[in-house]
DNA sequence: TGCCAGGCCGGGT
DNA sequence: ACCCGGCATGGC
């Protein structure tokens, strides 16, 4: 069957189109593959989305390890852990009590709406995106990035996720102004890019790669960055 | 040493 | 509808 697509928008142009994916080609030129998400488990995306909140990624992966060897990487296991108990797990990844907050916030909802458990995780995930993204956002702790980051890793959907590298690149190239929100970014992604959950897998998981080189917050432009030789600064 | 990291919430204007 | 302080660890 043919596909019509009636993509309706006011900002999409080719001449964005064009320039996305120059930006994508460098990046990937760069950096290769990336294959996100970093995790084993749907459950452990989700986990590792809302560790990750403001926080370096390395702190993270220790937070999880203490997980991982306390075997409570599953729904349920974690369910069973108190708060304070949780906290303390997860203590390297900084922020612990808020974090270890949000994420029974996140198991609380699952537990009260889909009886918890692997396979109703997967049942939850499996929704269509926008339901998906309103439920996500429903639950205190869970905003934009992690809810797109739960959408794009964990539930396969198309769905870019905006993050502080990506403002900083669209700014410092004059790609967007610097009062620019998530959703205008977002959009300005996904109105000129086909949805293709593949594309948008590796386009953040690049942005984040050359972000973490390239693109602190002290540094306003670096022509070393793999997108510096052909964009404006 | 101070600055930075893959945000989000709640209270105050 | 913004604006801002708070939350916290570990690496460089």
């Amino acid at each position: 069957m043919q596909k019509v697509v009636v993509k309706k928008i006011t900002r999409c142009s080719h001449e964005n189109t064009h320039e996305l994916m120059r930006i994508f080609t460098a990046l990937f030129t760069a950096y290769g593959p990336q294959g996100w998400w970093p995790a084993q488990t749907k459950f452990e995306v989700i986990v590792g989305a809302i560790l990750t909140q403001n926080t370096n990624w390395g702190n993270v992966e220790r937070a999880i390890s203490n997980l991982r060897s306390a075997e409570v990487l599953t729904p349920e296991a974690m369910w069973a852990l108190t708060q304070d108990q949780l906290a303390e797990l997860i203590r390297p990844a900084g922020y612990f009590n808020v974090k270890a907050k949000r994420l029974r916030n996140f198991l609380e909802y699952l537990f009260n709406n889909y009886g918890g458990g692997e396979t109703n995780l997967t049942s939850f995930l499996k929704q269509d995106t926008a339901a998906l993204r309103t439920e996500l956002l429903s639950i205190n702790g869970v905003g934009p990035e992690t809810a797109d980051s739960i959408l794009l890793y964990a539930a396969r959907k198309a769905v870019f996720v905006v993050d502080a590298y990506t403002k900083r690149i669209l700014t410092r190239h004059s790609f967007i102004g610097e009062d620019a929100g998530y959703a205008e970014m977002q959009a300005l992604f996904m109105d000129n890019l086909e949805d293709d959950q593949i594309l948008f897998n590796e386009y953040h998981a690049l942005i984040v790669m050359t972000g973490k080189d390239y693109c602190k917050t002290k540094k306003p432009f670096c022509g070393e960055c793999p997108l510096g030789s052909f964009l404006k600064a």
